[in-house]
DNA sequence: ACCTGATATAAGTATATGCTTATATGTTTG
DNA sequence: CAAACATATAAGCATATACTTATATCAGGT
């Protein structure tokens, strides 16, 4: 018999994970990610931080909400993003720290 | 002027961080992470724990290679595949574990 | 050398994705 | 309502990628 628990199966857990490191797997959306992990910031103050098109950056933005990684709120004529959790930024700090690992290790041999 | 120390710019990291995410967004992939986590295997061994096709199989690979996540070693006709980097099952685990509480917060809404 | 098994590559297809330019929607203010 | 600003969507293009089927390379045994 299967005892899977509270975090459902092996199976989907690795389908999830897939998910959620396609959504991070593009450098325009990192960096939005690390312009938001201070808090919550308008689709112009975004286009503004990190040069990119305006309908780049709602591109963008749209597949992390579709991917839930971050949040949507109106306020007037603005819209506010912001991060759907903390633990982002952690998550992208372990990434960047092994990838760097990983290439430097690369380059010296 | 600019001190970026060793861990070179942010933008070099953040590129990095993409690359590696990259390769982690394929379920496939990371079924091949999972069975390597317990050592170095085959690539028939890979083909049989994921009932994929050899090509297939030999194609993630290649690409988990490229991407620096495995390390190769051939011995007779056998060609035996490990993971270069332990921490790749705890980088694995923080990302499944946070996509499944974003999918599951997700469904409770 | 030949045969068998192990692995890699080639070719082809379908789909997805990142980006640009142009346009639409929505909101506030005069 | 019109004008101005903020954001989203549409259309189009180029590239990448996951997969299948077929074939090639490579190593070992007879």
């Amino acid at each position: 018999m299967k005892a899977e628990g509270v975090q459902g199966s092996g199976d989907a857990r690795l389908k999830a994970a897939a998910f959620l490191a396609k959504a991070m797997s593009d450098e325009n959306r990192l960096r939005i990610i690390c312009v938001l992990a201070n808090g919550q910031k308008s689709v112009s103050e975004i286009v503004d931080a990190l040069h990119i098109s305006q309908p780049l950056a709602s591109h963008h933005l749209k597949e992390l909400k579709r991917s839930l990684l971050v949040t949507v709120e109106r306020s007037g004529p603005f819209v506010y993003y912001g991060l759907a959790d903390k633990r982002l930024i952690k998550t992208l700090a372990a990434l960047s720290d092994l990838a760097t690992d990983l290439l430097a290790r690369r380059t010296v041999l």
